[in-house]
DNA sequence: CAGGGAACGTA
DNA sequence: CGTACGTTCCCTGA
């Protein structure tokens, strides 16, 4: 994680064009979406303030000033009555908020500034001139072009491109590239081409090809008016006849760099600003978004102490642990443990451990080298209790424990699973990233003792000093945060949901899920010989051969040698997605559409068996790795290999299912999965009393909702319409549009309109929650689950509206997705202890987000039964009641219900 | 040989 | 122009 170091040493001027970026922000930005409850709005300042973070974080500059223009006429109208004519008056919504912008450039005193009779370009033009004679760096931010000429190797404008997120470099060789002449002859190319916002007409029919052409070819523009008789065609008459236009617009765009200005480039520097003045006014504004991306580009513009770690790390003689334990970390602090080895598909491998916490001396050991007394030393204190640890992604490592017979108890934290609680987007979370976040400190080793142990020489002593500068990294980052999770309100979700699951995960992984080999191997060869089968009839059928599993040479058969309507296109070309290709079929039915459909279909279900059967352990089991800190809603994931994604829905992909068998000394497999749990949950958050008593009345529930929306009596609703409804159900939680539903059921848009229209009539309660849910999210900046999971979506203000609608189909489903994954996480939890507490042998295999798959020990169907409803119902009171269903089976398919 | 895109499996 | 994932395969470009 490089972030570009500051460079101190260099000043550097950013100057700011406050009204045109302020304006820019205006349109980019929908007033509707921004507005302070007492109805002030705030788009422009908003936006403005945004691109003012955004730049202050990325360029990290010494000095700062922004420009505004002035409502009095400039020199430039007294040149030309014309000048500016035709603007649009400013929008009153717009005016209200130039003052407010002045406000937040107070409180981040960051002067501003304006002079009668001059433009912001003006000012800003003397400002970068000033601070290249005293020797600084200038960025420009700036909506207008003008600026262009004062671009050089010293001075470069960032232009907004799209909205204000993104900001075009125009360096030298940037503005060449895009106009074909340097900076310097920037001015005279907008004198011949014309600036309609200026109301500076150019010639007509020249453009800024022709422009650029000629200013090369002539020397510029008083070499192109010394030439103007010898320019041919019509673009030579027009310019001859507009030639007095482009003098004066010549004069008009020539920034002036000379303006009295009472402060000077070098006076400008980057002041601190008062956090009390920015709460306030953000109070007053209602932004909290911007907030908190202020307060993060702060500690980010603080210079990085970037140290390292200073560990005074003892040499142990043999049988001097127990003791060494009881010295050093035998209290109630936390020790940071950190592990080396390698683990994965249920087991692990230690091959060094190091302990230190936030004071004292750190150890290092090597597992190998262990003798008895140690080994048994460190197993008492690892098992203990009362003896918290901090550990940074707990699970590979307690697996590993365990296949050494070592187990972890007392797991006070996790820094991988805070970290991910605090950024739940995040994908990855290593702790040298973590360390220089939340510690501005380096994973590295800076102790004066370093060097000076012999432990062997070589490497081992880096390795061992490595280790132990993890585990202190750790035990401090533990402390900072729980402060940070503390401040989101996540610490109880951390140690009553988070933590112990990490151990239920654990022992899950370790126990694997049994499969049948032969089972296996019979259904590969079988779809096998169908993959075959089926490749020659598509190659037959188009006559040649061809790769089916490229999707390239698919288009080409289809498109461009059958001549088949052309479908959706895709970046690269036009999809053959199975959609796509079963729309095809019906309109043109070329066999070999039906053969590339059933290939993909027995290809996947062929790759999904092979890829199973290496994965069987000597037992005959496989064993997934559960991931804890994917999913930005909260749920879990499943990988190497996924068993969340086996097939089900087709009868062969659910003979795969009948590969996953009850192993040795077990009855048989059981499944127990929540109906309906995301609807229940919407009905619960939403409140709507309709949706509610749909679920309390116990008949199907989309035939019920069927049944309200169409005013028909239930047994009438007929498979159709409940289809109808139950998309509608379903879409609602992902934020369906009513052209998707369309699509979806293939109706008319008109038609998906009309029944959303009756559906919210009859459940108005749904529509004003999620409505609500976005609102929210977009003040608050998250969306929080039932046990306070947050999911940050700062794309709710983005100015892009696909990715702002984005963010607001992520905001509606977040809450109800990770409300539904924070239930089977306390579900699984209860079921773990209840299963101990019981004494059952039965255990828990897989979590398939609403499903848990156990496997049943011999005689405790029943007990395990009722215990799973118990636990599972009532992992948390919704006011639509958690209902589950359950099978048993010899195989997980012989187990669904 | 890494990485992106397309396609498709699940909840 | 419906959310959340992971895997496989092909293809491209270093």
């Amino acid at each position: 994680m490089a972030t570009k170091a500051p460079t101190p040493d260099k000043p550097r001027l950013l100057l700011l064009d406050g009204y045109s970026l302020a304006y820019r922000a205006f349109f980019a930005l929908p007033v509707e979406n921004f507005n302070t409850s007492d109805g002030q709005p705030t788009n422009a300042v908003f936006g403005f303030t945004s691109m003012l973070i955004n730049v202050l974080r990325d360029e990290q500059p010494t000095h700062v000033a922004v420009a505004f223009d002035r409502s009095e006429p400039t020199f430039r109208h007294q040149a030309y009555d014309e000048y500016k004519a035709g603007r649009a008056k400013t929008p009153d919504e717009f005016r209200s908020q130039v003052s407010l912008i002045h406000e937040v450039l107070d409180a981040l005193r960051i002067p501003h500034l304006s002079v009668a009779g001059f433009e912001a370009d003006d000012v800003i033009a003397t400002l970068s001139v000033q601070a290249t004679a005293a020797g600084m760096d200038t960025l420009i931010v700036t909506g207008d072009r003008d600026a262009f000429q004062l671009v050089d190797d010293r001075v470069t404008v960032l232009y907004p491109i799209r909205g204000v997120s993104e900001l075009a470099r125009m360096d030298p060789a940037a503005v060449e590239a895009k106009y074909g002449v340097p900076p310097a002859r920037y001015r005279e190319l907008a004198a011949l081409v014309g600036e309609s916002s200026d109301n500076l007409p150019g010639v007509p029919g020249v453009g800024p090809k022709t422009a650029a052409k000629w200013l090369a070819k002539y020397d510029g523009l008083d070499g192109l008016v010394a030439h103007v008789d010898e320019i041919k065609g019509k673009a030579g008459d027009s310019l001859r006849e507009h030639l007095a236009g482009v003098l004066r617009n010549q004069q008009l765009n020539k920034l002036d760099c000379d303006v009295d200005l009472e402060a000077a480039a070098p006076d400008l520097v980057m002041g601190q600003w008062d956090r009390d003045e920015i709460h306030t006014l953000f109070d007053a504004l209602q932004f909290r978004v911007l907030r908190e991306r202020l307060y993060a580009s702060v500690s980010a513009a603080e210079p990085e102490a970037e140290e390292g770690f200073d560990v005074d790390l003892h040499e142990l003689e043999p049988g001097a642990l127990g003791a060494w334990l009881e010295a050093n970390a035998g209290g109630a602090a936390r020790t940071g443990v950190a592990v080396t080895g390698t683990w994965g598909r249920g087991t692990g491998e230690i091959t060094g451990l190091a302990l230190a916490a936030t004071a004292g001396p750190a150890v290092f050991l090597d597992p190998a080298e262990l003798i008895a007394g140690d080994e048994n030393a460190l197993a008492a204190w690892l098992a203990d209790e009362t003896r918290p640890k901090a550990l940074h992604d707990a699970k590979g490592p307690i697996l590993a424990l365990a296949a050494r017979g070592l187990t972890l108890r007392g797991l006070a934290t996790d820094t991988a699973l805070a970290a991910y609680l605090a950024l739940p987007g995040q994908r990855t979370f290593d702790l040298g990233d973590l360390a220089l976040r939340y510690l501005h400190r380096e994973l590295r080793d800076e102790s004066a003792g370093s060097g000076q142990l012999t432990l062997d020489g070589s490497g081992e002593e880096e390795a061992a000093r490595d280790l132990a500068v993890r585990a202190r990294a750790v035990a401090e980052l533990a402390g900072v945060l729980d402060a940070d999770l503390d401040k989101r309100g996540a610490t109880r979700l951390l140690h009553d949901v988070e933590l112990p699951l990490v151990h239920v995960l654990a022992g899950m992984e370790r126990a694997g899920i049994a499969v049948d080999a032969g089972h296996l191997a019979g259904l590969s060869a079988s779809l096998g010989g169908q993959v075959k089968e089926v490749e020659q009839q598509a190659h037959d059928a188009v006559g040649r051969e061809f790769n089916l599993g490229s999707p390239k040479q698919v288009q080409q058969v289809l498109f461009d040698e059958l001549n088949l309507p052309k479908t959706k296109r895709t970046k690269t070309g036009y999809t053959t997605d199975s959609e796509a290709l079963t729309t095809l079929l019906a309109k043109d039915g070329h066999p070999v559409l039906e053969h590339i459909l059933r290939w993909r279909e027995v290809a996947k279900l062929k790759s999904i068996v092979d890829s199973l059967i290496p994965m069987a352990d000597d037992a005959g089991r496989i064993h997934t790795t559960f991931n804890q800190m994917i999913a930005a809603t909260g749920r879990l994931s499943s990988t190497d290999p996924n068993l969340q994604n086996i097939p089900i829905r087709t009868a062969e992909g659910r003979q795969i299912r009948e590969a996953f068998v009850v192993g040795d000394g077990y009855a048989e497999l059981l499944t127990a999965d929540y109906s309906q749990i995301e609807l229940r949950i919407m009905a619960h958050l939403s409140g709507d009393e309709a949706l509610l008593e749909a679920f309390s009345s116990g008949a199907d529930f989309h035939t019920i909702t069927a049944s309200r929306v169409f005013d028909l009596p239930p047994d009438q609703v007929d498979p159709e319409l409940r289809a109808r409804i139950k998309a509608m159900n379903y879409g609602l939680a992902y934020g369906l549009s009513a052209y998707g539903l369309s699509q979806q059921l293939r109706i008319t848009p008109d038609e998906a309109r009309g029944l959303m229209e009756e559906y919210f009539e009859q459940f108005g309660g749904v529509r004003d929650y999620l409505g609500k849910v976005v609102e929210e999210a977009r003040q608050t900046g998250y969306t929080e689950t039932i046990l306070g999971r947050r999911r940050y979506l700062p794309d709710l203000n983005s100015d892009n509206r696909q990715r702002r609608e984005m963010a607001e189909r992520m905001a509606l489903n977040a809450p109800i997705q990770g409300s539904a994954a924070d239930i089977v996480k306390v579900a699984s939890l209860n079921v773990d202890r209840a299963l101990r507490e019981g004494g059952l042998s039965s255990r828990m295999l897989l979590q398939v987000h609403d499903e848990l798959v156990l496997e049943v020990a011999d005689g405790e169907h029943e007990r395990l039964a009722e215990l799973l409803r118990t636990e599972m119902g009532g992992a948390y009171d919704l006011r639509a009641p958690l209902e589950v269903s359950m099978g048993t089976g010899r195989t997980w398919q012989d187990a669904a219900h």
